[in-house]
DNA sequence: TTAAGTCTTTGATTTGCATCAAACAGCTGC
DNA sequence: GCAGCTGTTTGATGCAAATCAAAGACTTAA
């Protein structure tokens, strides 16, 4: 197969200059793409690779943003919070996604791994110093963030005129829009968060969560399968359940 | 005063070279802030200048996205429709924003003048090429991107956790901030919007942002004054109301 | 296996905001 | 001045989703 000797030939480079980066499986997906084996190499020498388990804290809001980060594993929530507790959840990371985009000096927001999670952390300097080095890696960024933007856009959309249930089928359609992009398979879904946390991310509650996952089941919409799977069964009517038409 | 002579130099540049953007009274606070004036010629090259009247489109989502704006006067609004009507204004644009950072090749939403509105118009193929020429311009683009993205996850929480009371004060505290940084007094502020376009960038209905409005009146945390301004006569109070803390 | 904890589902009730309706206030043009 | 229009305010009523409550369903650990 012609990706295996693609992987194979990078295991060797790896080897020969000591650049892990050149293996690394998630590289095509992340923004490292844009990026040649020597410029990789440079990126290889700030990064440090670290696992999480779900909960543990990746970054918290008003933190000095001292870091950057590449999401090579698993997913990732990023939220804010209000004084009294109510938490919105703005969005998802998954494997090849960036954290650290919209920051100032301090982080506006705070991330937490849902699963079980790799990534790669850049100190926010130094990254700094090789965007400017590197203008397509700086290109790359701004295209990511005009899409994060578009994103958050649909999400605001979602949140002030949605219903219910349009919101929770558009948020089962975007999983699978990006499982697709990812080059998974669009159905079944995996979600590995729980109701609380999608409730928190749709601006509605657990129990209304749960409440329209049942609805949606009993109009055969969608499938419950183990391992918190979702099976999208009917496409055409979810795409018309999202938005009213 | 110093700034009148600035602005005079400036003009005698414009006739001397041909260059209108030298004395764009706007410049500092757009991105054409990091241009020097050899550069801003550049740009002067590919820009014409246009004037809209309020409710006349700027662009239509969905549309090819030909050209990318400076708005120089005036209030712009960013909205998405649904199938059936309902309407979200994901923002405002004020002097020296900037439209045009999150698109494909087409626009993912419309913009509409609310105001009397001037704005500079590029080209996007020509813009593109200027922005390889001159990294600095592409940096500040990164720059604004990522204050864009900031500014949405906040309304994310807004518009996903706030009460209607919350919502409204925190509207009227962020146009008082973007007045502040325009350096427009922080009080009064002007609201050029109507009670109907509010509504939708808050995810709530006319009636509701009128009596948000009334009984904040009668709390006498706000004045309501003539031509639209609104003094913001307790701010300590009006930001402990936006977060419920 | 049972016990304890967490997450999900289901049911009963409440409520904040939407909806429906109508009066009121400002404009604009004649 | 008045008619017609648009936008705002106020009032009465309805409803979708929140809240309160409790019973399952899973998971983990002893």
């Amino acid at each position: 197969m012609a990706a295996d000797e693609l992987q194979f030939a990078r295991k060797r480079l790896e080897s020969d200059i000591g650049n892990p980066c050149a293996a690394c499986s998630i590289r095509e997906m992340s923004i490292c793409a844009v990026l040649d084996n020597s410029k990789l190499s440079r990126m290889a020498a700030i990064a440090r690779t670290q696992s999480l388990s779900p909960r543990q804290t990746i970054i918290d809001e008003g933190e000095s943003a001292e870091s950057l980060f590449n999401i090579t594993g698993g997913a990732v929530k990023l939220y804010k919070l209000l004084p009294d507790g109510r938490r919105q959840i703005t969005g998802f990371l998954f494997q090849g996604d960036f954290l650290g985009i919209a920051l100032n000096q301090e982080y506006a927001y705070s991330a937490e791994a849902v699963s079980d999670v790799t990534l790669c952390r850049f100190p926010r300097v130094r990254f700094e110093a090789l965007l400017d080095e590197f203008p397509k890696l700086e290109k790359q960024l701004l295209e990511v963030a005009s899409n994060e933007l578009a994103q958050a856009q649909d999400q605001m959309l979602l949140l002030g005129r949605k219903t219910a249930r349009e919101k929770v089928v558009s948020f089962l359609l975007s999983v699978s829009e990006r499982a697709r992009q990812r080059c998974d398979a669009p159905s079944p879904i995996s979600l590995p968060m729980s109701r609380a946390v999608i409730a928190d991310y749709l601006g509605l509650t657990t129990e209304t969560v749960s409440r329209t996952f049942t609805n949606l089941k009993s109009s055969s919409a969608i499938r419950l399968l183990p391992g918190n799977m979702v099976e999208l069964s009917d496409r055409e009517t979810l795409q018309n359940l999202s938005d009213g038409s």
